[in-house]
DNA sequence: TTCCATATACTAGAATGTAGAACATAAGGT
DNA sequence: ACCTTATGTTCTACATTCTAGTATATGGAA
């Protein structure tokens, strides 16, 4: 029956989930700013950097630079897209907390 | 509005759903095996007891002594439960995830 | 050429995750 | 009584993840 699987943290679950929903759009500044709307909390533009890096790193995700001549000015941007193995490691860590919360009510938000 | 939200770590979540799980029969060791069962993986009864104990602290779940005289014999056992404050950091945590996967399709894993 | 806005990189300390050995307690056999 | 076995918990230490804050990069506009 195959390795242990890799379980994702909870901030870099959250991460990789803002990555996938912004599909072409998704780098590092707009990614705060998804995540700190789902969070609901400020969430500093470092802690992101450092989550998306370690997240490339373990293969979940790939990042390349965007444009050499920005629309408005500023810096270049560094896209990002999650990668099969990201989305592997999105399912074992939904399983593990699926098999343990299936059939408990505990007055889930139902967004 | 609100102070912001208190999030769980993935194996804070995890221990938690276990010991709301079992119910009246959350001990130590017992968590341990559900949790392990959930995960599919090895888990130390270190690290379940190290969790409980954080938990524990930040006013997630209480603990009492179980019976003086086990009936096979053994040490008396250490029961847990989940109290209001832990069901809400289990929702605040879901709350988060719900708002960037909803809509989603990754091939989640419908147990 | 200075200032501003947009972006990313780096660093460090706190919190969480994880393993393993030590300790505690009771039942049962001999 | 004493030792072995079965349960169960406590303690300690270290690795990884989380998080904030500061520094650096780059281009447009005044």
């Amino acid at each position: 029956m195959s390795e242990p699987k890799d379980y994702l943290g909870h901030f870099e679950e959250i991460v990789l989930l803002a990555v996938m929903r912004l599909a072409e759009n998704a780098y590092g500044a707009k990614i705060r700013q998804t995540v700190a709307e789902a969070t609901e909390r400020d969430v500093s533009i470092g802690a992101v950097y450092a989550t998306l890096d370690r997240l490339e790193r373990k293969g979940y995700l790939k990042s390349w630079q965007g444009e050499a001549t920005p629309e408005r000015g500023g810096r270049a941007k560094r896209y990002f897209r999650v990668e099969g193995a990201g989305v592997q490691a999105l399912n074992d860590t939904n399983g593990a907390r699926n098999r343990l919360a299936h059939g408990l009510d505990f007055g889930l938000d139902v967004a």
